[in-house]
DNA sequence: CGTGTACTTTACGTTTACGTAAACCTCCCC
DNA sequence: GGGGAGGTTTACGTAAACGTAAAGTACACG
């Protein structure tokens, strides 16, 4: 007995509406079993919408996060597949190196001005403290 | 004489488009010059795009690079301003972590399934040259 | 003066990712 | 058997981020 889900379950689990989960089965990125004309999503719809989600706050679009989708879990049998396959995931993987370090240099500005407000804060704070205390 | 750039200049340095840079500037994210009728760009122009690509970048909207934008060259005079500042920047701050993090995770099953495929790949070869050596 | 080249405004078109409404099943319960 | 509660299809609407003409302006060059 392998857990199941209706779909106002799922969508209440990530967050989303009805109409979201049917949206990213016409998109092709779910494919729930059926029962009569209900849908029932098992816990690959699951594993699907988590990381559609994970590709979302990326801000991949839903066709790359189909194409990823499709990478993990396709295995190529011949041997020239197998060469592109790889081609494609290393530039994946350094775009992903690319964001990764877009994501530092932001962090590091944002932490300089988060520090730059601190102390123009104490600033503040200090001369008031001296102004009431007289 | 501090330098200029017209728009072609500056679509071409960027990759994108004259339209795209126009764009951008009636949504409020580039204020340039204008010599007549023409628009004159000058460096601080260039490192807003620079910013605005980052930002695309990292998936978000120009809605958003707009906010990040004003807080980078705002500076809050209210105490009150300054303390609610600081909480965006944190916001912001840890809304970058979760990114990150979305990364490291996609990075690594990518790297797992790379490795999975270097290995099939080997084995493959490996056959191969087997094969063709009697 | 005509031709280019570069730039301008105006405006309608397009794709992505859903929102929203309408009209229809279907089972369960009182 | 009337009505929810939860699901379905169909279809039109919408916001964001540009693309793509169309038509005009401004200046340099031969």
């Amino acid at each position: 007995m392998t857990e199941s889900y209706g779909i106002a379950e799922l969508a209440r689990e990530f967050d989303i509406t009805t109409r979201t989960v049917r949206f990213y089965e016409d998109k092709g990125l779910l494919s729930p079993e059926r029962d009569g004309q209900r849908r029932i999503y098992g816990p690959r719809d699951r594993v699907r919408l988590k990381l559609i989600m994970r590709g979302k706050r990326l801000g991949l679009s839903l066709e790359e996060i189909g194409e990823l989708m499709d990478l993990y879990d396709a295995d190529p049998s011949e041997v020239t597949q197998l060469t592109q396959f790889i081609d494609v995931i290393r530039a994946r993987k350094s775009a992903l190196e690319v964001q990764k370090q877009d994501i530092e240099d932001s962090l590091a500005e944002m932490t300089r001005i988060e520090k730059q407000c601190a102390d123009l804060l104490q600033q503040k704070q200090g001369r008031n403290a001296a102004a009431s205390e007289e």
